[in-house]
DNA sequence: CATGCCGATTGAACCGTTTCAATCGAACCT
DNA sequence: AGGTTCGATTGAAACGGTTCAATCGGCATG
């Protein structure tokens, strides 16, 4: 239930003043610069400079005006002052998806850089989707962002390329810029992969099981190669033959992680360690051996990916290489930054080094233990 | 460690064709709607029939325009457009911590809905600080939002009620909006309160404790109130003496939660099962109760709050009341374009139910269990 | 006393769009 | 043929700031 109520003007003494526009908004008229200009007896220019170089105007006047502002209640119009060669006090974040807690984190990350330079985020989801992506960088173009923090949907950057050559200062978010002349801000996968691979090695696992997202996202295939580096290092010593497999799923979830436990332990032999591309899908294969009354570490390693913040609250508590999500945020901010204020500036690639957070989820092998 | 890998330069055959303007940013000249009028051979009022009112320029007049946009890469902007009476196609939302899942999942709600209306979200976390959210709310109103969505980080609504005053939409996101006449979306904290205590009632504990943030963040206090009704229906029938003990942390974090486990334990007699304020606090409980060798359900039931993702993957698998988070987001957008777009609008308050889970790691207490 | 300089202030142009009233041509009506 | 109507198009005035060159007054200098 509603009512259409056309509000009462305001009991103002003499003429309706603002012109009723929409029906039943309030529409207050705003207040403009040229409202505190009159009001403090200067001009408009005053008015802009003491918001803008109060040091350039005679203290009595500054503190005239400011008086003035306070007043009115005037706020700035950002949108007035970008059209006149300004700025939009604007960065556009894209992300695959903000229910994700990596890009959460990332995104908190550059949050709080930004707001330091008083920018604000204009946050969108791609939903992995180029052409969702797409809608959402004409939007951002149109709405002049000064910068653009993006972690790309697929692997044209064509588009993206084309509006930082058009003067918007952009940062990949864990994605390399190949050849496109841009920053980018990654985290090194393949070592991650490696480490993770390393550490089973070490423990003395021989038969390493790798459940892994699809192979066309970059981020998986970095992940497998390095975990193969570190198989192959360790095979071409004597005496040695190391099993390495892959289960790839359609997508990084728990739920597949789940379902993935059945080729998992179809695999003959069965393998002694696992290492999953990602946290979810770590967690999915936990609760996949949960329900095959399989117990980790004892009956099978587990390695996980990212290190979400519940992955030291399961139990066993998951064994994961760790990315500095909100560093990364922080640095593409920080680098976005520079960019967009600095003169001088060269794009930079910068690339973070992954940290192995040993758990109770890893342990050797039955066989070699004491 | 990291590599500041400064990438050279990519190798470009010829001139370099664009304009230097400070050191080393391309800043190409902008193409504006009179670029592509006097490409189209039209004046610049028929572009922009041609952009906002297609139906009423020639089929011909239109095509030559749209050719023109094309060639020109001409995008417009919402700045100019905006100053012009228009609107900024920008929606604010203010969450307490864009990091919290929470609060993610419920702006994934409300980009999904307000995307398909052609507005951007300018995200921002209050990180509970008033003064932060006041410093934002100040920004926001300086992009001249169409509309605001957010969690209040204090009681004090004056000046989040200032701002819909002055014309611009706001729906108040899981907070009451009190006197003040805004629309509000909100899940039943009280009838939350209430579903976790029952539940334990009705497994038969009679000694439980209460892991609360503090009593000023409102839905701390009506989960407890909810929780203490229902405690005291139970404790007015004969024969049973209910205890209830709260032990006040001050953040709903993991980390408090952890912590307060010391405290939990150290209640005469020790209390038989747990409720945590949310989720967040129940996975550091849990975690505590873990280092504490002790095991859910069988020497402590724990109830959380807020089903986030990783409850159902947690072992135990945790009990926790569920928020329809994403519905809440939705819901609040749709409020919102509803108050920006439709000329009749009342303002509402929509209140969600919450919605008991219930998985292992409640369970009756060791001394009635058969 | 004339001159020059400097800090403070200001008038006016400008940014890129939207919109309104005015114009224009063609078709239609009497 | 003259008048009317209607659809398509357009010139120009906003919108609300920023900025630049010009102005002004006061003070020090020659």
């Amino acid at each position: 239930m509603r009512t259409d109520g056309v509000e009462p003007a305001p009991p103002t003494a003499g003429i309706v003043q603002r012109p009723v526009r929409d029906a039943g908004r309030p529409a207050v008229q705003r207040v403009t610069i040229r409202d505190v200009a009159s009001l403090a007896g200067v001009s408009v220019a005053t008015v802009s400079n003491a918001l803008n170089r109060p040091s350039i105007v005679a203290p009595d006047t500054l503190e005239r005006v400011q008086e003035a502002i306070a007043r009115t209640g005037f706020v700035r119009s950002t949108a007035a002052g970008q059209l006149r060669g300004g700025k939009s006090r604007t960065v556009g974040v894209v992300v695959l998806d903000l229910a994700n807690p990596f890009f959460t984190d990332m995104v908190r990350g550059a949050e709080d850089v930004l707001r330091k330079h008083g920018y604000m985020l204009m946050v969108c989801s791609s939903d992995e989707s180029t052409e969702q992506e797409l809608h959402y960088l004409r939007l951002l173009e149109e709405h002049r962002v000064d910068g653009l923090l993006i972690t790309p949907a697929g692997h044209e950057l064509r588009e993206i390329a084309k509006l930082a050559a058009y003067g918007v200062p952009t940062v990949l978010l864990d994605r390399d810029a190949n050849d496109e002349a841009l920053c980018s801000v990654t985290v090194d996968d393949i070592r991650g992969g490696q480490l993770a691979a390393h550490h089973l090695l070490e423990l003395g696992h021989a038969d390493i099981a790798f459940v892994n997202g699809p192979a066309t996202i970059r981020q998986c295939a970095d992940r497998r190669e390095g975990a193969m580096t570190a198989v192959r290092a360790k095979g071409r010593r004597p005496r040695r033959d190391v099993v390495f497999r892959e289960i790839e799923v359609p997508a990084l979830t728990a739920d597949h992680g789940e379902r993935a436990v059945g080729a998992l332990l179809a695999l003959e032999p069965r393998p002694t360690a696992v290492i999953c591309a990602n946290d979810l899908l770590a967690l999915g294969v936990l609760k996949g051996l949960a329900s095959a009354r399989l117990a980790p570490p004892e009956d099978l390693a587990v390695v996980g990916y990212d290190d979400v913040t519940f992955a030291s609250m399961l139990s066993p508590a998951l064994t994961s290489v760790r990315q500095p999500k909100y560093e990364l945020g922080a640095t593409a901010a920080r680098l976005l930054v520079e960019e967009a204020t600095g003169g001088a500036h060269e794009h930079r690639s910068i690339r973070f080094e992954p940290e192995l957070v040993v758990r109770a989820s890893s342990r050797a092998p039955r066989a070699i233990r004491p």
